[in-house]
DNA sequence: TAGATTGTTAATCGATTAACAATC
DNA sequence: TAGATTGTTAATCGATTAACAATC
């Protein structure tokens, strides 16, 4: 255990770029790949892609490269994709919706067993085979169901409270959708999709670009 | 110009998450905060906090600390917030309707002027105000309309080649849900919002800590 | 003035890149 | 074997943290 202990979060946020594009390689029948090659395609160095795979141990040969085949398994297993990963969305808004009605997630494993709101109106509804379910029938869902992962898509305050309540059940993955940090002890892991900062990255990119016109 | 040309993305995408905070504090009604304070709060070094914002500029004031509005206005001015940003969706399906739905962008300047797709039946529709348009019409609208940002939620070669057309239109900043990377001259910014990428960073820190238990 | 806290320079740390010996 | 390309160590670069003089 201790070996793959300390990757660093860089490398482990790159892992599923690497998938991406073995994946595109392998669609094109391409059977090996060097660095140097993959350093191109990718915008990256071959050094990184060196010491980035590295961490993981040698997937590649001297005087060959790496299998493309092998490599994107290798990648898969590490990051998870061979496992089945059971997640509920807190939250059945518009957000919601489009995160369990979107293909591209239950094809690498990960499924979605129910969602929660508040109201009422909505319960009992289907979204994508997906039950609505309200918010109060969480706790005895958690404690009878696997859940690996909550998405909560719900706003800022709501998220802070509900994060806290499936901690208390258990949880310790979190995506969050809320604008806010959640409020949970250090072994809890949270990945934020923070819409709005991403957008006003972008926004700062435009003002900028607007200073230098002047 | 050349003063704020170079600051480092890092510090960029730290930004909005100051901006979030000191909203926070000005909805509490606090009126000043030290770097020691604010650090405390965000989980940060007071340090990286001096630093950063000192890359715009001296908004602090020796033994009284940071005065919470005008630091906020001040990140607000640096992040564009305080001018109108029009934007555009290229797909009307769950995710980009999620995206014109969500109250949370409009109060910060950001305009959807507009959604496209290739569906001839969705077109004609509004959501949320927003008209949906054909996407053979993408050429004449952004031809007459100011348009800042595009937003791509459509399957990854579409996105890569509607960018591609964006571009030739004059289209410099791109919000991307593709799970692609977008193939675009260097001058184009692109912030990338890859779901599945994210959902399998957690899927990598699920399994390593089922390695762990074993 | 004394105390507090910034702005900024210097030190440290970590991540990226370069180089090259090992090896297929 | 010769050529190619990895795995890995060393050098560089950049970002974070610490320290402290400047100053409100």
């Amino acid at each position: 255990m201790a070996q793959q202990n300390q990757i660093s979060k860089a490398v482990i946020a790159r892992l599923p770029r690497y998938y991406r594009y073995l994946r595109v390689l392998i669609e094109q029948g391409v059977e090996r790949v060097s660095s140097e090659e993959l350093s191109r395609l990718m915008k990256a160095t071959a050094s990184q892609i060196r010491q980035d795979l590295n961490n993981f141990g040698g997937f590649g040969q001297q005087g060959y490269g790496y299998n493309v085949k092998s490599l994107y398994a290798e990648i898969g297993k590490i990051l998870g994709v061979e496992q089945v990963h059971d997640l509920i969305v807190i939250g059945a808004g518009n957000l919601g919706r489009a995160l369990v009605r979107y293909k591209g997630f239950s094809s690498h494993g990960f499924n979605f067993r129910a969602m929660f709101d508040l109201d009422e109106s909505l319960c009992g509804k289907s979204i994508n085979g997906v039950k609505i379910r309200h918010i109060n029938e969480l706790e005895s869902f958690v404690s009878k169901q696997k859940v690996d992962i909550a998405a909560l898509t719900i706003p800022s305050e709501d998220a802070i409270q509900v994060s806290k309540t499936l901690y208390g059940l258990g949880i310790r993955y979190f995506w969050n959708f809320a604008h806010t940090d959640l409020e949970l002890p250090e072994d809890a892991i949270v990945k934020d999709v923070h819409l709005l900062d991403s957008l006003l990255e972008l926004s700062f990119a435009v003002s900028r670009s607007k200073e230098n016109k002047r």
